[in-house]
RNA sequence: GCCCCCAUCGUCUAGUGGCCUAGGACAUCUGGUUCUCAGCCAGAAAACCGGGGUUCGAUUCCCCGUGGGGGUACCA
């Protein structure tokens, strides 16, 4: 066992999802862990039993198994540490860091009423401390009088140097002495995290900016219990297009959203990534690897970052198009076949085809749901023919009747039947004819997918093929004679 | 109120005292490629929050404002 291995740990509380914050802190973790051969734990933070819930910690584990996370250790259940922390409030209990208060909610709620100030302002008066000595205390616990447990904070001043901003300190007479042991008996949050991240021997705490105010306490308490306190990083939050903290408000905050929307999970990594770190070089388009290879704790930014969704999109475009058809097939055929558009197995029976249908897709798609989207022309038994484009492209029926069937002729013979050939073909006839090469194109386009917009002509006659190419010709000169008529 | 963090184009950011006439990317706009759309290529517009210092010289260092964010619970 190496001591100094890089041990760090993402800690969710179970909320029923994975917020791009979360999974971007997750991110962040897991690749400090796997640059570094470090172990990555993970564990739920459920100490609030009230809230917690089984399915909700699911949702999690859902998300970050879908951007490839995976942990070393874990899922721990903070609940499941109950003794523990327990144990921990009463050693310092006994150790005098500690002391019981019987100040009840309501009369808290009175104390502070009274303090005049805004409730916010109000720090406990230490009435405990004071007015209860540790025998009567004792005596009064025993006697089953309800009560917590609180920290009682040194004088003084308490510093670390984060790994991300650098010192930051506080005045220990700005916190108040907070309770770790409710009148349930039940840790509070800093001491479970403590506690944990003791026992789990976390050396590298990498967590959001909202838990700076925690530090200090959690400093207290490692110091309180003798132990050698983690490092620190605190990572800048994201925030919503109008620099408000993100929240639902501001559209899709869970990674399961994104997934559905069709967003690649290298897609989002990356993206997280790039929010609030950069590598110092001009590039932006990274694999997991390369993001394994390139993370360093050192150029974390300082500032929090929008979150931008045009830039998600684009970026997943890029993936897209960096991903191969054979690898975007399973999802495709998926979709298509969900969407009734064909049968997956005839599909995956043809997967020549299939991949030649992806690629040239791919490149007008920024989500994968764009993909299957545009398939439906090319997938369908017969043409659908769109009448806005007819009202453009066919507008004189018998003329392009005529003018298809002339390119059908030569298209029966063409060979080879590549892209250059046709297009050869295609231009001549267009010569032939004395009119510009779309005025055979858009009618042509129309015959083949029923649309007016489409990838070019000559690579969709790849991939229909000569047989369906003509076949599918006849029909629309068969549509056009109807309309001429 | 008090405490803490932060501050470069609309957005993500590079920049650690002179190389900055502030660089790249997204988005926007304009051209080009072309059979349409997307893409791609080329170009344009677009920023150092304000005021004081320090210095020969500040985007860069310090202070004060201002602004934004976070925290201030028997939530996590």
């Amino acid at each position: 066992m190496n001591e100094s291995q890089l041990r760090v740990r993402f800690a969710p509380s179970p909320t029923g999802y994975l917020h791009v914050g979360g999974a971007r802190t997750a991110l962040f973790n897991w690749l400090l862990a796997r640059h570094a051969g470090g172990v990555f734990i993970l564990r739920i933070e459920d100490t609030d039993r009230s809230r917690s819930e089984e399915a909700m910690t699911a949702a999690i584990l859902e998300g970050m198994s879908w951007l490839g996370l995976d942990w070393d250790e874990g899922p721990f259940h903070q609940a499941d540490g109950l003794e523990r922390h327990r144990a921990d409030a009463f050693r310092l209990l006994e150790a005098g860091h500690a002391y019981r208060c019987f100040c009840t909610p309501g009369v808290l709620e009175e104390r502070r009423a009274a303090a005049g100030t805004t409730p916010d302002a109000y720090r406990y008066d230490r009435h405990c401390l004071t007015a209860v000595p540790a025998a009567e205390g004792e005596r009064r616990a025993s006697a089953g009088e309800p009560h917590t447990i609180r920290f009682q904070v040194p004088d003084g001043r308490t510093e670390w140097q984060d790994a991300v901003h650098g010192v930051i300190g506080f005045d220990n007479a700005d916190i108040e002495d907070f309770i770790i042991l409710r009148t349930d008996g039940s840790p509070i949050y800093n001491l479970a995290v403590v506690s944990d991240d003791v026992d789990m021997r976390v050396n590298l705490v990498l967590r959001g900016d909202d838990h700076i105010s925690n530090t200090p306490k959690q400093l207290m308490l490692y110091r309180a219990l003798g132990v050698e306190p983690p490092r620190f990083a605190h990572v800048p939050l994201i925030l919503g297009t109008d620099g408000k903290r993100l929240s639902k408000r501001h559209g899709a905050t869970a990674v399961g959203e994104y997934r559905h929307q069709g967003i690649l999970p290298e897609a989002m990594t990356n993206f997280l990534a790039l929010l609030g770190w950069n590598p110092g070089t001009e590039e932006e388009i990274f694999t997991v690897p390369e993001l394994v290879d390139a993370f360093s704790l050192e150029r974390i930014n300082h500032k929090s970052a929008v979150f931008d969704p045009d830039r998600l999109l684009w970026l997943n475009g890029q993936h897209i198009s960096r991903t191969s058809a054979a690898q975007l097939a399973d999802g495709f055929v998926a979709q298509v076949e969900a969407a009734g558009l064909a049968n997956g197995q005839e599909l995956r029976a043809r997967d020549q085809e299939l991949h030649t249908l992806i690629d040239l897709l791919k490149p007008r798609a920024r989500v994968l749901d764009d993909l299957c989207a545009q398939a439906g022309p090319y997938l369908a038994e017969r043409v659908t023919v769109d009448e806005a484009a007819a009202a453009k492209h066919w507008k004189e029926p018998a003329l392009a009747a005529e003018r298809l069937e002339r390119l059908r002729e030569r298209l029966a013979g063409v060979e080879p039947w590549d892209e250059e050939t046709l297009e050869g073909v295609l231009r001549e006839e267009a010569e032939a004819l004395g009119v510009g090469a779309g005025k055979l194109i858009h009618p042509l386009r129309l015959a083949l997918l029923g649309v007016a917009v489409s990838p070019g002509i000559f690579e969709v006659l790849v991939y229909f093929g000569r047989e369906r190419t003509l076949l599918r010709i006849d029909d629309a000169v068969e549509n056009l004679r109807r309309r001429a008529a």
